[in-house]
RNA sequence: GCGCCCGUAGCUCAGCGGAUAGAGCAAUUGACUACGGAUCAAUAGGCCGGGGGUUCAAAUCCCUCCGGGCGCACCA
């Protein structure tokens, strides 16, 4: 019994007494929708529907509640039904029903847990999409982590996923960085307006190295677009490898330039134009987003003649649109907060639905702490901290767990120190560590004699087993909550409290018989709730792109 | 001045309008001749930034004030 089952007979029998007394609303289950109450004395499951409804069918919560609890205690696997407090009700679910869940995950495997929310929807995640200028810096880090989780999430509620890198080769950006990087190769001081850094000269050096003993001698302008052209296509290729090492692979990397040559650009402020939302002002073109509730209007054409910036926006809106992407995700630092209203103003005058085919997330800033001091970062003097730098202080999954951890709203303090230990005070060893102990826990068993052929529900009565049981119900209606708030840390603090009730359970209840001890079918049974313990840490840990070893 | 985010335990952070506000770390005290002690149990630690309001019910929603971060270009 789930509690999806135990919603949907609940929906019924509260139908036919809302029904009885005149209720005219129809309910759904999302009415009904139950939850885990904190005190165990409050039983398995609980409803506030009866605090709901009470008003508008003239009767005081506790009656109703008392009259919804005498026809929920002859449903099916229920145990008992007690009214509490201002009305709520408290469903215990007996043994055999709880426990039926353990099989059943363990014969889903991977599919427990899937959702159908997003089924068949062509969904496309935008993130990083950091310049190549440099290396991704710790901003870009959080959504690589994000992003990529919230792909798997989607993913897991049957979306069709697309993760999409917008790489920036046609800005100023670029040019300065190619200045940046023939200062180097000249021996001259970095640009007022460029970037510096170790990197820079390493790039510069790797350049010079694809042509050697020619550079010298042609002319400044050609050595500069030598550098540019070579510089980004090297920083390009570092900043996909040291994506893939964290374990994120983008489908597609899409170029800006593409835009402009194919006369995108053009075609979409043709499309506003036709529209009616283009003005001519003080020698520019204007996008009047204002109409569309944006703050302010945007310059789409500048008066020399150049695009605006958000020009390649609209076009590369649209062209997601043409390839079929029915949602779209952009995730964007705090510092970009402000494009919130323009792109929206745009999706709407466009046509389409702001919020719903166009999504901006925004993630706050995020500190890396060493020795209890923020490690300050600019970009101009070439101290930003790298993807590279945070795998190489903690490692990969430490990393990733780190930064999907924390609501994206939120800033946070990643302390290297402690997530770089690799002991017990480390978060995401204590989830790993429940899963090799599954692992290991069903190795002894088996080598005990302990075996699958018996699975009795009624015998998981442990009190630490009716919690773990309760935890374990839990996780489709997270990964669909993670889904609908695009909020992956609710995956992250799910597996804690999968991991704990599991330690717990540990040393509550044992799978392996002690020495003297023969094998019986509690054995058997719990290591059927063991598997599902495990299959579910794993796919947890999978949703967040953090590995789950066997063995630590 | 306007806008977005945040303010919860000593620290880093969870908390879907529900019951006695939680986790990890740090602190104190216990538990290994028993499936991995990378664990568990217990103790201590909170005017949920202040003040109003809505509600049967507010850390959660609304208003306002205070504090912090980040933005408000014909830059990208």
């Amino acid at each position: 019994m789930n509690p999806a089952d135990l919603s949907a007979a609940l929906l019924t029998v509260v139908t036919a007494i809302s029904t009885a007394r005149g209720g005219t609303r129809e309910l759904t289950v999302d009415d009904l929708l139950l939850e885990r109450p904190r005190n165990r004395d409050h039983g398995d499951w609980a409803s506030n529907i009866a605090m709901k409804l009470a008003k508008s069918l003239g009767v005081s919560p506790r009656e109703l509640a008392d009259e919804i609890a005498v026809e929920a205690a002859q449903l099916a696997g229920v145990a008992s039904v007690d009214v509490a407090g201002p009305g709520f009700i408290n469903i215990t679910l007996d043994a055999a029903a709880a426990g039926a869940l353990a099989k059943t995950i363990v014969e889903q495997a991977d599919a427990y847990g899937r959702g159908d929310l997003y089924d068949g929807i062509a969904i496309n995640l935008e993130f990083v999409s950091a310049n190549p200028t440099g290396p991704i810096h710790i901003g870009g880090v959080r959504w690589a982590a994000v992003g990529d989780s919230l792909a798997r999430i989607f993913q897991s509620q049957g979306g069709i996923v697309t993760r999409e890198y917008y790489f920036n080769d046609h800005g100023a950006q670029i040019d300065r960085f190619a200045r940046s990087l023939l200062a180097s190769f000249l021996g001259e001081p970095a640009p007022e307006d460029g970037y510096g850094g170790a990197y820079i000269s390493d790039i510069a050096a790797r350049v010079l190295a694809t042509y050697p003993g020619t550079l010298e001698r042609i002319p400044r302008a050609e050595q500069q677009e030598l550098f540019r052209a070579v510089g980004v296509e090297l920083m390009f290729g570092d900043i996909k490898a040291a994506l893939h090492e964290f374990g994120v692979k983008f489908d597609v990397y899409f170029h800006e330039n593409e835009l402009h040559e194919s006369g995108a650009v053009e075609k979409a402020i043709q499309r506003l134009r036709d529209l009616g939302a283009i003005y001519e002002a003080d020698g520019a073109t204007w996008f009047r987003s204002t109409d569309y509730g944006d703050d302010k209007d945007r310059v789409v054409i500048k008066s020399d003649g150049e695009f605006g910036y958000i020009s390649g926006d609209l076009a590369y809106y649209l062209n997601k649109r043409e390839r079929g992407f029915e949602r779209n995700f952009i995730m964007l630092g705090a510092d970009h907060h402000g494009y919130v209203k323009r792109l929206m103003a745009m999706t709407k005058a466009f046509g389409d639905e702001p919020y719903v085919n166009l999504e901006l997330l925004i993630g706050q800033m995020v500190n890396l702490v060493r020795d209890g001091e923020p490690m300050r970062m600019s970009k101009r003097a070439g101290t930003v901290v790298t993807l590279e730098d945070l795998v190489e202080a903690v490692g990969v999954d430490a990393g990733r767990y780190a930064l999907v951890r924390s609501s994206i709203d939120s800033q946070v303090d990643i302390d290297l120190d402690l997530w770089g230990r690799k002991t017990n005070d480390n978060p995401v060893f204590y989830v790993q560590y429940a899963h090799a102990r599954t692992h290991s826990v069903a190795r002894n068993a088996e080598a005990s004699g302990v075996d699958r052929s018996v699975f009795e529900a009624s015998l998981l009565s442990d009190e630490t087993e009716s919690i773990l049981l309760g935890v374990l119900a839990e996780f489709p209606r997270v990964v669909r909550q993670a889904a609908e708030l695009r909020e992956p840390h609710r995956i992250a603090r799910y597996s804690e409290q999968l991991a704990g009730a599991y330690h717990r359970w540990y040393d509550a209840c044992r799978v392996t018989p002690l020495a003297d001890d023969a094998v019986d079918d509690v054995h058997r049974t719990r290591l059927w709730l063991n598997d599902a313990v495990g299959q579910v840490l794993r796919s947890s840990l999978g949703l967040l792109g953090v590995s789950a070893p066997e063995r630590m």
